[in-house]
DNA sequence: ACTCTGCTGAGAGGA
C-alpha cells in the first residue's frame, strides 16, 4: 500500500500519522490490545504510543500505513477505546454514507458496488423515488404548499430531467406521475406534523447530552427552517463523504424547554422499515455534520409514503461501531492486491471480503454476478478462501457458462486494470483539496484560491447553475484550468470542503465562470473560494464494468468471448449481392468511385463480414476518408452503425467530414467537448432546441438516425441498453486498451477497427502491468487471424524520400505514393536563393552558435525562406524538451509553430516537421521511449515535404530502432554534421 | 526514467 500512497504527515486537525510498528499487548492479563508507534512527522522521529482497546484492537492496520486519530492525547499517548477516540485507517479514502450502510449486511457487496457501479442498473422504484425526493425537496423550501407541491411534482415528472432514466426503463411519464401523486397526500401530513403545528405531535424519544451526560429526552420535534438541500459534506476526518438530504433548523420541544440544533433529514420512498442501515446512514450524516457545525446528535427518518418521521440518536456506541465497518471497508479497497511472497515479487489479486453465507439474500443482489465471477476467476484458487457450503453449486451453476480461458482473461485484466488505477491514484487524488494550500497547489496550475463569488447565480439548465467567481485580490494566476474541465469548489476554511462541483464555463482575466450542480448563493457572501481541477478517478470503472459485462451469460458476450479470447475465426459471407439493396448499388457504385483499391476491398470485406474486419490504416492512408466512405455505403445499405473513438477529436474529423456529404447522425457526449460545427448534431443541442419534454420525443429522437456517434467511454448512454447496431466502427483501435475498446461492442452485430499497430499502443503508467501485456489493443489481439485484415497502403501525405524511411523501416515496402504529385512533392521557399547567399556569409557564425555548448536546444529559422509558420511542427518524445522550445520561440515572438510530443501528434502531418530527439549522453540509463519503434514510425511519418531530424547520433545509436533508422540515413547518404536533413529540397 | 484521454457520482429501492 505505501507504495502508491504517499501522504501528507502533519499533527492537529486532520492530522495524519504513519504507522511505525504494531504490536499486541494484554491489559490485565486478558483484554487484548494493540500499540501502536506513530508519527507525524516525515522523518519518521518524533514518534507517539497509540493504544487501542475494546474491540478497536480488531483494525486491520500494519506498519506504513497512514491512520488520523481523533480524541484525546496526552504526554504523547492515545488512548482510544470504548469511551472515547477513533482511529481512522486511510482517512484520505472517504467512504459514502451508503456505501458503509450497505456493508453492514454484505460488505463484499459494498466493496464490490465501489468497483462495478454500473451493475446497480436502476429500476422503477428507485426512479421514482429520486423523482420523489426531488419534489419534496423542492416543496420543503415552500412550505409545502398544496398548490405547490402539485405544481412542481408535474414540472419536475414532465420536464427534461429524468427523460433519460425514463426511456432506459421503458416508462412513461403518466404512470410515473401516478405514482407520486400518491404520495403527496403524506407529503401535506408531514408538513402538518413537524413544520405547522408541532403542538398536536405524539412525543418522541431524543438522546441528547446536556452538562456532560447523555439524557432520554421525551419531546416533540419543530423543522423550523429549511437551510440545504443535498448538502455535500466531505469530512477527511472520519475518512467518509455524503449528501444530505435536507439540512434543517430544527426546535426540540420537551420538558426542561425548548434546544435548537441544525439536524440531517433522510428522507426514504421505499418501505416504512425504520432498518439499521437507514438509520447507519442518518448516524454517519450527524458525524459529516461536525465538519461544519455544532454536533447535532440526532437526525431524522422522513418516510415519505405515510409522512411519518423517526429520531435517529447517533450515540456513542453506533458511531464506534459503523466507524469500525468504514476501516475494514477502507481495508479491502486499498488493498485490492498483494505481493506474492515467494519468488520474485509478482502482484496478486487479494480476496474480496467472504462471501456470507445467505442465499436468500444473495438471489436479490445486484452483485450477485461479480461476486460469483470473482470468486471462480480469482479466489478459486486461494487456500485461504472457504465458502460456505451451500453456495458452492449456485456460484458452479451461476458460471458455468465461462471456460477456463475466459477466467484466466478476466483475472489478469482485473489485475492488470488494479494495478494501473493504483499508479493514477498515487499521483492524482481529491485528498490534495485538502492537505495541499491553494496558494501551493496554485503554482502546479491545478487550482486558483482566494476567490468570492460574485452576481446572480442562473439556473441555466435543470439543477446547473451558473457561478460567476472573481479572484480577491487581482488577477486569476497562470492556471490549467480550461473550459470544459470538472472543478470541485470548495470554501477555504475548513469545513467547506466539496461544496459542489461541475465544469469551467469560461475563463477570464480576473473570472472564472463555472456551471454548478448545486446553488452556492445561500452561503455567507464574505466565503471565500477554491477552484480545483478535478483529476478524475483514473477512469477503470469502466474497462471494468466492460470486462464482467463480457462474462455475462447473454448471446451478445458468448459471441465476443468466442471472438476475443478464444479467437475463433471470424466468418465472412461469399456475395455482395445478399447484403447489397438493388436500390443501393447505384449510390455505392458512386461511393466507391472516389476511392482507391485498397480502400474498395476494405469496404467490400465489411460488407461480407459476420463478424469483424480490421483496417489497417498505414500513415496517411486517408483512414478519415475510407471511414466517412463505409459509413456512406452502410447507410445507404440500411444499416445502422455506431461510430466511435477514443478521443472525441477523432470522432468529431470523421463526422466534419461525414456532415458535407449530407449523411445524418447524432452526437452523443457532452456538448462542450465537441467540436464547434458538430455542436448542432449533439443531443443536448437538439433536446435545448426542439425543447423535447417528452419520453416519447426522446425516443424519437434515439430511434431518428441510423447513424450514431460517441467517444468509447461514452457509451453509457441509455440508447445503448435499448438499441443494438448493425456495424460498430471504432476509429484509432490500436491505441485503445482491450476493455474500453470491449464497450461500444456490446451494441453491435459486428465491428469494424481502424488502426495501424505499427504505430503507438494505448498508454500504461504502470510498469508491472505493461509487462503484463495491458497496453495490447483489441486490434492488435485480432490481428493475428489475418483473414480479417485489410490494409491501406496507398498514401498520400508523404513524398517518396520520406516514406521510403518508414517503408524500409517497418512497412516492407508495402506503402506507395497516391500519385506522381504526391512522390515528388517538395516543399515551396520562395526565397531560397537570397537565403543561401545570406547563409554563405553567415555559415560559420551559425555554425559556431550550434556548437556552443550554452545552446542546448538550436532553433532552424526557417523565417527567411519563406514558408508559412503553420507549416512547421516541431516533435519531440520528451515533454519538457517542448517547454524549452516554447519558451525559445516565445523570446522570438514566434507562436505559429506548433510544437507537439510525438505521441500528440498521431494521427496528423505538416509540410515541414522538425524532429528533436534530444538524448545526449553515455549514460547507461537509456530511458524507454525511444526504444519502442512504434513511436519512431509515429515521428518520421508526420512530414509531407520535408522532415529534419535533430540529434546526437553516437547516442541514438545505442536505441536499435534509431540504429536502424540511421544505418538507413547513412547509406542513402542523408545525415550532415550537426545537423542531418532528408534531401528533398536544398536548405 | 516521464508518453496522457476518457469518465459526474452519492443515493435512488429491494430483501
Amino acid at each position: 500500500v505505501s507504495d502508491c500512497y504517499e501522504p501528507v504527515l502533519q499533527r492537529g486537525l486532520n492530522n495524519r500519522y504513519r504507522v511505525l510498528e504494531v504490536r499486541a499487548a494484554q491489559r490485565n492479563g486478558r483484554e487484548p490490545e494493540k500499540h501502536l508507534t506513530v508519527t507525524p512527522s516525515p522523518s519518521l522521529e518524533d514518534t507517539e504510543l497509540c493504544v487501542l482497546r475494546d474491540g478497536w484492537d480488531s483494525v486491520p492496520v500494519v506498519p506504513g500505513d497512514i491512520i488520523h486519530l481523533e480524541g484525546e492525547c496526552s504526554s504523547g499517548t492515545w488512548i482510544i477505546n470504548e469511551q472515547s477516540g477513533y482511529l481512522v485507517l486511510y482517512p484520505d479514502l472517504l467512504l459514502s454514507g451508503t456505501t458503509i450502510a450497505s456493508s453492514i449486511r454484505c460488505m463484499r457487496r459494498a466493496v464490490l458496488s465501489e468497483k462495478f457501479r454500473r451493475s446497480e442498473s436502476g429500476s422503477r422504484q428507485m426512479l421514482v423515488g429520486t423523482i420523489l425526493h426531488d419534489v419534496f425537496q423542492q416543496a420543503v423550501t415552500n412550505n409545502l404548499a398544496r398548490e405547490k407541491v402539485e405544481e412542481l411534482a408535474n414540472k419536475t415528472v414532465y420536464g427534461q430531467k429524468y427523460l433519460k432514466e425514463m426511456y432506459l426503463l421503458n416508462l412513461k411519464q403518466k404512470e410515473i406521475m401516478q405514482e407520486v401523486e400518491e404520495y403527496l397526500p403524506s407529503f401535506h401530513k408531514w408538513a402538518e406534523d413537524f413544520m405547522h403545528n408541532p403542538a398536536n405531535q405524539n412525543k418522541m424519544q431524543l438522546k441528547l447530552s446536556s452538562n456532560g451526560k447523555v439524557d432520554d429526552l421525551s419531546s416533540r420535534i419543530e423543522i423550523v427552517d429549511i437551510l440545504d438541500i443535498e448538502e455535500t459534506l466531505w469530512s477527511p476526518r472520519f475518512g467518509l463523504k455524503g449528501k444530505v438530504d435536507v439540512t434543517a433548523s430544527v426546535k426540540i420541544h420537551c420538558q426542561s424547554g425548548v434546544q435548537s440544533r441544525i439536524m440531517p433529514l433522510e428522507l426514504k420512498s421505499g418501505k416504512e422499515s425504520n432498518s439499521i442501515e437507514h438509520r447507519s446512514q442518518v448516524i454517519l450524516y450527524t458525524l459529516l455534520n461536525l465538519e461544519r457545525r455544532v454536533d447535532p446528535e440526532v437526525g431524522f427518518l422522513i418516510y415519505l409514503k405515510t409522512g411519518t418521521m423517526y429520531p435517529v440518536s447517533g450515540t456513542r456506541m453506533d458511531r464506534r461501531e459503523l466507524m469500525k465497518l468504514r476501516n475494514q471497508m477502507a481495508f479491502y479497497l486499498m488493498h485490492g492486491t498483494c505481493k506474492s511472497t515467494v519468488g520474485r515479487k509478482q502482484t496478486q489479486l487479494a480476496a474480496l471480503p467472504p462471501i456470507i453465507d445467505d442465499s436468500q439474500a444473495c438471489k436479490y443482489c445486484s452483485q450477485l454476478h461479480n461476486c460469483f465471477l470473482y470468486s471462480r476467476a480469482v479466489e478459486q484458487k486461494m487456500a485461504s478462501v472457504s465458502l460456505p457450503p451451500a453456495m458452492v453449486p449456485v456460484i458452479e451453476k451461476e458460471t458455468q457458462h465461462l471456460k477456463p480461458s475466459h477466467l484466466e482473461y478476466f483475472s489478469l485484466w482485473y489485475l492488470m486494470l488494479s494495478l494501473e488505477l493504483q499508479s493514477g491514484e498515487s499521483k492524482k487524488g481529491s485528498k490534495n483539496i485538502w492537505m495541499i494550500p491553494s496558494l501551493e497547489r496554485e503554482k502546479a496550475g491545478d487550482c486558483v484560491g482566494n476567490m468570492i463569488r460574485i452576481g446572480q447565480v442562473q439556473e441555466i439548465y435543470e439543477g446547473q447553475y451558473l457561478h460567476c467567481f472573481q479572484r480577491k485580490n487581482g488577477a486569476i494566476p497562470i492556471t490549467n484550468l480550461l473550459v470544459g474541465d470538472r472543478v470541485v469548489v470548495s470554501g477555504e476554511e475548513n469545513g467547506l470542503l466539496g461544496l459542489a462541483t461541475g465544469y469551467v464555463r469560461e475563463v477570464a482575466v480576473s473570472n472564472i465562470y463555472c456551471l454548478l450542480g448545486r446553488n452556492l448563493s445561500k452561503l455567507a457572501k464574505n466565503t471565500v473560494f477554491r477552484l480545483d481541477h478535478e483529476e478524475g478517478n483514473c477512469g477503470i470503472g469502466v474497462p471494468l464494468e466492460n470486462l464482467s459485462k463480457l462474462m455475462e451469460d447473454t448471446p451478445v458476450s458468448e459471441k465476443l468471448r468466442n471472438l476475443i479470447i478464444d479467437f475463433r475465426k471470424p466468418c465472412f459471407i461469399q456475395h455482395l449481392s445478399s447484403v447489397l439493396p438493388p436500390e443501393a448499388k447505384e449510390t455505392v457504385a458512386n461511393i466507391l468511385k472516389g476511392l482507391n483499391k485498397p480502400q474498395k476491398q476494405a469496404m467490400k470485406q465489411v460488407l461480407l463480414s459476420k463478424d469483424y474486419t480490421l483496417i489497417v490504416g498505414m500513415p496517411g492512408t486517408g483512414k478519415t476518408t475510407t471511414i466517412c466512405a463505409l459509413v456512406r455505403i452502410l447507410s445507404a445499405c440500411g444499416f445502422s452503425v455506431l461510430l466511435t473513438s477514443f478521443t472525441h477529436t477523432a470522432v468529431d474529423n470523421i463526422l466534419l467530414k461525414l456532415a458535407k456529404f449530407k449523411v445524418g447522425f447524432l452526437r452523443l457526449g457532452r456538448a462542450q467537448k465537441v467540436h464547434p460545427d458538430i455542436q448542432k448534431f449533439t443531443e443536448e443541442e437538439i433536446c435545448r432546441s426542439k425543447s423535447i419534454k417528452s419520453v416519447t420525443d426522446l425516443e424519437e429522437l434515439y430511434n431518428s438516425q441510423p447513424v450514431v456517434a460517441t467517444s468509447c467511454m461514452g457509451v453509457n448512454h441509455p440508447i445503448f441498453v435499448r438499441k443494438q447496431f448493425d456495424f460498430c466502427i471504432v476509429d484509432e483501435a490500436s491505441q485503445i486498451s482491450q476493455p474500453i475498446c470491449l464497450g461500444p461492442l456490446f451494441s453491435s452485430k459486428r465491428f469494424v477497427l481502424v488502426g495501424d499497430h505499427q504505430q503507438l499502443p494505448p498508454l500504461v503508467q504502470n510498469a508491472e502491468a505493461r509487462d503484463l501485456g495491458m497496453s495490447e489493443s483489441l486490434f492488435k489481439r485480432l490481428e493475428q487471424n489475418q483473414n480479417a485484415v485489410v490494409q491501406l497502403t496507398v498514401q498520400y501525405r508523404m513524398n517518396s524520400k520520406i516514406m521510403s524511411l518508414s517503408n524500409t523501416l517497418v512497412y516492407e515496402g508495402k506503402l506507395e505514393c497516391g500519385s506522381e504529385k504526391v512522390s515528388k512533392a517538395t516543399v515551396n521557399l520562395p526565397n531560397l536563393k537570397q537565403l543561401k547567399l545570406d547563409l554563405a556569409d553567415s555559415s560559420k557564425m551559425w555554425l559556431k552558435e550550434v556548437l556552443e555548448p550554452d545552446t542546448p536546444v538550436c532553433f532552424l529559422n526557417t523565417e527567411k525562406a519563406g514558408c508559412k509558420p503553420s507549416d512547421i511542427g516541431i516533435i519531440s518524445p520528451y515533454r519538457h524538451q517542448l517547454k524549452t522550445i516554447t519558451d525559445l520561440m516565445v523570446r522570438l515572438k514566434e507562436n505559429r509553430v506548433e510544437v507537439n510530443t510525438v505521441d500528440k501528434y498521431q494521427g496528423r502531418d505538416k509540410s515541414i516537421i522538425i524532429v528533436s530527439f534530444v538524448r545526449n549522453s553515455h549514460d547507461e540509463n537509456l530511458g524507454s521511449l525511444l526504444k519502442d519503434w512504434r513511436r519512431l514510425n509515429v515521428a518520421i511519418t508526420r512530414a509531407k515535404h520535408k522532415l529534419i531530424m535533430v540529434g546526437c547520433v553516437p547516442s541514438l545509436c545505442r536505441y536499435p530502432p534509431l540504429e536502424k533508422l540511421l544505418c538507413h540515413l547513412q547509406s542513402e547518404a542523408m545525415i550532415s554534421f550537426f545537423l542531418f536533413h532528408i534531401k528533398c529540397s536544398i536548405l
